[in-house]
DNA sequence: TGCATTCTGTATCGTGCGATACAGAATTTA
DNA sequence: TAAATTCTGTATCGCACGATACAGAATGCA
């Protein structure tokens, strides 16, 4: 019944989510979404609630679209120890192509600590991404292609460390060796002792 | 000549560094500065030019103040593993006691992608940063007290990049465990092969 | 066809922003 | 003491913000 929507909400929600992406949260204004998302005010306060309402909408489809839908692809594709090595290296490669950053790290550090809504799904969803690198770590150790000396849950939180603060060093110093050397030097922590690796 | 000035421009800087480190660029606003420095709008654009003017200050000044003296510090009064551990150790304790971040972290993500001179301060203080490790590993290979496998440059990158992604996470999940994890496991990279460690 | 309901475009609300104008107060130099 | 100069308090500028009001357009249902 009534006046359909001559609008695609799937797409709109898609235009904002990638303005909220570039700009942050305080950095874009209604008057930006409205224009991005080819809606006029009233249609999208009426589709959408306030400007934070769809900005957490934004934030939960981002992070289904990408950090979950990394965690699932690597998963499945991969042993653990490779799940692991791919996430961080992709990160990295990420981090190079795409000058946007990652919302969850841009949110963590601008919304977060001011809204205590969003600070709850960044924090669980950075333990969803720290629950992914300890599930694989245990995983490795038992099939013996990751050195059994660390903690699982301390090398998870290594690694989640990392991701986050390649996210931060790209925003300044988008420099491939960088990026990449911090991965390769994370990485060292899966291998075996080493010591005399020979046969 | 003429009229002097009534009040102190150290003290109101760092008045304003502080608003600055709490809120972040964008969400402080000319009058909060004024309100909390203590002056009156003239005063304050007589004396600081703009808002941006001001805030490169107060950046600069808070790096010195912060990063610089930390280096310097830990640099000073301990041998070059030993000075890896307090700096990292020291991140992750002020992460936790201290709500407000860290300003370089929070600057690199909100203000360096959109200012091409405010991005070339925070590059060249990560570099630093970078450096510091650097020295640390180089010197504390040579005096065996650091593990010989790694590469001093690719390990003085992921200790940056610990540094940073403790800043994020600690903005969203303010745990203890979370962050000397970390912390502990980065760590366990400057110890030798260890091999077998048990009895 | 006509009524109820929901959309949409436009105009506008009150607020706070960064920045400036201006007059008067305070100080040094002559 | 008078002139020159620089500070300070206040008032205000034009603008953009998030949000809303309202009339008209478009549909479903009777």
């Amino acid at each position: 019944m009534s006046r359909p929507r001559t609008f695609d909400e799937d797409a709109a929600l898609e235009a904002a989510t990638i303005r909220f992406w570039e700009h942050g949260y305080a950095a874009t204004s209604v008057r930006d979404l409205g224009t991005c998302m080819g809606l006029g005010a009233a249609s999208l306060y009426n589709a959408f609630g306030d400007k934070r309402a769809l900005f957490t909408r934004c934030l939960d489809r981002y992070l289904d679209a990408n950090m979950r839908e990394r965690i699932a692809r690597h998963e499945a594709a991969n042993p653990p120890r490779r799940a692991i090595e791919a996430f961080l290296e992709e990160s990295a490669e990420r981090s190079l192509i795409d000058r946007r950053g990652c919302m969850l790290v841009n949110t963590a550090l601008e919304v977060a600590p001011h809204d205590e809504e969003v600070g709850a799904v960044v924090a669980e969803r950075l333990g969803e991404l720290e629950a992914f690198f300890h599930r694989c770590v245990e995983r490795g150790q038992q099939d013996g292609t990751i050195a059994r000396r660390a903690r699982p849950r301390d090398l998870a939180r290594l690694f989640l460390t990392t991701v986050m603060g390649l996210r931060v060093l790209a925003r300044a110093r988008p420099e491939p060796a960088l990026l990449r050397g911090a991965v390769r030097q994370a990485l060292t922590l899966l291998d075996p002792p080493a010591a005399e690796t020979a046969p």
